[in-house]
DNA sequence: TTGACACGTTAGTACTTTCTTACCTATATT
DNA sequence: AATATAGGTAAGAAAGTACTAACGTGTCAA
């Protein structure tokens, strides 16, 4: 790894990265996400299920919502939140990108394509 | 889903896991861990990337640390840090309890599955 | 059409996070 | 031994977060 010679700001996209994992970062919003994994739900129905004031589950909803991790359609007076996947596949792609860290398998695997590629260097 | 009658507080797995996104839901942490992608790392050799302090970093890996997702070795006057699969492992399952939310194939294959079942249960 | 229900937003408060500066200890170098 | 390097910790400021109570709007039901 090459030392900067000039130290740039985090780039935008850890911050976007961030911003999502943040979102995850609560325990009433992962809550929330879990309730929502069988279907979608009125946000009354999701409240039900918490300790904290309805507004405050609408607060935490709008996070979601701002993250892309959820959408609202509206039905009556009802407005029901669903899981939007895209946005919990960007989070799932980051993380599998170590997956080498947790594999030990997928680690020898590794060591022995890099022996293999070192070797062929050798003999060109 | 049930309605629950008395709400219980968010249970403590969902608190823990929620600890561990909120230490990935900070751009700098989460430039920490892509840098340490590549192999162990000293402290100055990070801070190096960055344009906030040195202590600042110090307190992100802290963070890092208590989430398990990094280790610290020491190395003379170096500490060097790496990363530990088994908490991002974790992060990793619980996201992929979600596949199904952005991978048609596997929504459609459970659409299957689910009218399988209720064929067998009708037949029965 | 009056009341109840569903839900968002706002204002204000308490708490938490993130940062900097100052300081301390431990190890390496000369 | 004196000095430089590595890096943690503490205190305090500034900003952000999570909550509640109060209120407003839209929808359904009697």
């Amino acid at each position: 790894m090459p030392r900067p010679t000039r130290r740039p700001p985090v780039p935008p996209s850890a911050a976007r990265q961030a911003r999502l994992f943040a979102a995850l970062g609560d325990p009433s919003r992962l809550r929330l996400v879990e309730l929502l994994q069988g279907g979608d739900r009125a946000v009354h129905e999701l409240a039900a299920w918490f300790q904290v004031s309805r507004p405050a589950i609408s607060q935490h909803l709008r996070v979601l919502r701002s993250a892309g991790l959820v959408r609202e359609d509206r039905a009556g007076r009802e407005r029901r939140y669903r899981l939007e996947g895209r946005e919990m596949r960007r989070a799932y792609e980051w993380i599998r990108r170590y997956e080498r860290f947790w594999d030990e398998r997928l680690r020898r695997l590794e060591a022995t394509l890099e022996r293999e590629r070192a070797r062929e260097e050798h003999s060109a």
